[in-house]
DNA sequence: GGCAAGTAGTTCGTACGCGAAATATTAGTC
DNA sequence: GACTAATATTTCGCGTACGAACTACTTGCC
């Protein structure tokens, strides 16, 4: 592929560093806004999610919020642990666990207006409508050429010298 | 020339969700190639930093990384236990702890090509050079806004009259 | 000099966040 | 119907990640 030039280098450090500012400056609004809720941010988004969509499994609310199952485990014992959610086993599938929100988090849900990245959405609605579309179209091109690069890379795991061979090597993104 | 468009809102929601997605992803792929030098994600970071530097107190580097120092603290400590980095305490200002690499840990340093945000550079280089100064553009844009709101939001936190009284339960600690 | 205020770093408690292993249940095969 | 593979969730161990409280040191001021 075409090497970067030093200036075009410059450039893309700085995209960098604002994507990663965007990310975490929404982050943590996110979380300041939860807080005066006493929710943490995880919990502030599952919360909104439940209140739109209502009875969710686990892996369904882990595929959402771009999180492990296991992480998820964590996050739904201590809002169930607060009477926020309910854990309610599936009659159709036993395994599944279908989360839904107490009232007691129902209530809580009406009184936070906010969504999650709700910083984004704000600063995205100062846009043109060409710029929104220019921006979504780069991205896109810039996704793209993501994927192949963490394809590539994930199965590239042990390509140097056959010496390595414990590792199984599976590719795992949810997405 | 149709001044509102309700997939418009769809623009957004997708660039929201690519900005995510390039993030969470090129972490998670910077984690992984971390972990096949027995490394985590941001202890990489840091080595590669102080490969860079040399001798940066705690508290830059924890500006660098965009972390707390407590968080800092922790990672130097499990770096210091592995051998990689040592604590030295400044001369001038015996507050100051400097951090240093081992000779392991630069030797490490060494072996490892990649930089934090790798996945970005190289998608960004699969771009022409007018789409990433528009890229570049349109995010500064974003960014400015994003601060207006955040500052704005900020100050909301604190009423310097009791304007506020829609929140019902005072937001208490264990968050 | 002496002391109040500030600064650098650590400690502590809590909450993610992940991967690997364990558990429980369902589906597929013969 | 029993055996096996697949799926959903939990458990466990570890490493961030943060804010509040604490310690050690420095600076500002008298």
């Amino acid at each position: 592929m075409t090497p970067l030039e030093p200036d075009i280098k410059n450039d893309v450090d700085q995209v960098i560093e604002t994507i990663v500012y965007l990310y975490t400056e929404s982050r943590r609004l996110t979380k300041e806004l939860a807080r005066r809720a006493s929710l943490t941010g995880p919990q502030l988004t599952v919360v909104k999610l439940l209140e739109s969509i209502e009875d969710l499994s686990l892996s369904e609310l882990s595929e959402r919020i771009r999180a492990q199952n296991s992480t998820v485990t964590g996050i739904i014992d201590r809002m169930e642990r607060e009477g926020l959610v309910v854990r309610e086993r599936s009659k159709e599938d036993r395994r599944v666990v279908k989360i839904r929100l107490t009232d007691k988090g129902a209530e809580l849900a009406r009184e936070i207006p906010v969504e999650p990245m709700e910083v984004f959405r704000q600063a995205l609605s100062s846009l043109t409508k060409d710029e929104v579309r220019d921006l979504l179209r780069i991205l896109a091109k810039l996704t793209k050429k993501a994927k192949t690069i963490i394809r590539r890379d994930i199965e590239a795991e042990r390509p140097r010298e056959a010496a390595a061979d414990e590792r199984p090597s599976r590719s795992r993104l949810q997405d």
